[in-house]
DNA sequence: GGCTTAGATGAGTGAGTACTCACTTATTAT
DNA sequence: ATAATAAGTGAGTACTCACTCATCTAAGCC
């Protein structure tokens, strides 16, 4: 043997193996999302993955019947990563504390996998099983959940009384266009990352994303001025 | 000859040959955006692409180098065609009605190459020159001209006077958002389609779309209630 | 008509690729 | 120890694909 494990190797339920306590199918699958991420679903190579998951081309199809197969569990492996813990948020806290803290915590849960995620976006056009994962799992969820909030608002004569979900929709397409610009810019001039630090760069964006949000959606105005940060305009 | 165009056929400059008077490259490229949108650029293949295009494999390489030669002409050709009369739009309406035709506009430019759209701003994660043609000339330029836009008129004490980039990136979003969703929704359940067509769909949703925009982002707000459609919430 | 030449062709080529399988190695049970 | 089993291996297989090139076709010119 060149290299690689070992087989039978159950690792005795005991002592941690010190730095491979992952069981093989769970190494894989790390590996495979790495290089979907890096060279996108067509672009990666069964002998990548395998080289990457440091085992031999072979065991991949032990644990996954095709490459499609790996790809639609990577996807669903994604799906429950992300959606853990959304459901915690939006505690006591004002609609505009909640809802900041909540994008904050999405696109720190997001940014490390953004590749991937847009590859599963891509690939969902292709493959219906991948869409489910993605769009009927996720999104929908999300979606569902956001748009409950919004219409509890809406009763409560907070918010306007327009269409929940499209309202919801409006606001996490904002989020998500500024991510997906964002990691754009970065490829194309990663130098000027040291000028505008990444977290600072959210928080600005979020909060203005919000804030046009909830002024849009409010039934009244609460601060009927501007913003802080930026004066007020000048004339009229 | 089985099939196929004859050569040296430079179809003598006057009557139209009826159905190909377009040059052979434009044909090749017409050919090619159209695989490329069902199949993705790795999974075009040369010989389904000269198929669509009435053409040998051979006669592609005369006209390209490679085959991603072939990607980048096309994203090139979608990025001019995208941007055409775009500034043509906002005469002397209300903000909204410019706002809300611009957008229509767009739209209906748009979805007819959504596919193909899709599998550029895809291909852009891993082909610089891609990623130069859709973001650096359409959605740069897009962006400037819409920001300029914003800010006369925060300039004007119209709208507050926040980063003009961000505001407008939250609006495009929104709509970029809305349709990616809705090509998505329709292909998992074409069916719905007959139940809300398509226009009426998008005038809907634009239309909260501008009106959430609009009344986060003005200095004051024009009518205080609510909005024409639905009634104005109950309570309080 | 004969000559030249740009254009078009499609079988062929070589570099991969996903997936298989006969075999090796370690673990567990007896 | 020995046998039985499970896990892992990697060279091999059948196939696909981007790209090449020797050959063919027809237009343009005299």
């Amino acid at each position: 043997m060149t290299s690689g494990k070992s087989p039978g190797n159950r690792m005795g339920r005991g002592g941690p193996d010190n730095l491979h306590d992952m069981p093989r199918k769970q190494e894989i699958m790390a590996a495979a999302a790495k290089v979907f991420a890096r060279k996108g679903f067509k672009g990666a190579t069964t002998s990548e993955i395998a080289r990457e998951a440091g085992v031999a081309e072979g065991t991949i199809f032990r644990y996954f019947k095709t490459k499609k197969d790996l790809l639609v569990d990577v996807a669903g492996s994604l799906a429950v990563e992300t959606l853990k813990g959304i459901m915690s948020e939006m505690s006591a806290k004002s609609d505009e504390e909640s809802l900041k803290s909540l994008i904050y915590n999405r696109l720190e849960l997001i940014r490390p996998n953004l590749d991937l995620v847009k590859v599963m976006f891509y690939e969902a056009q292709f493959h219906p099983e991948v869409r489910q994962m993605i769009f009927g799992r996720v999104i929908f969820e999300a979606a569902q959940m956001l748009s409950e909030y919004f219409e509890a608002r809406v009763k409560m004569g907070i918010f306007r009384d327009v269409d929940p979900f499209a309202a919801v929709r409006s606001l996490v397409g904002a989020v998500f266009t500024y991510i997906m610009f964002d990691s754009v810019l970065k490829t194309a001039n990663p130098a000027w990352e040291d000028s505008d630090p990444q977290e600072a760069r959210d928080r600005r964006n979020v909060d203005l994303i919000v804030d046009i949000f909830l002024n849009g959606v409010r039934a009244t105005r609460e601060v009927p001025g501007g913003l802080p940060g930026k004066p007020d305009a000048g004339g009229i």
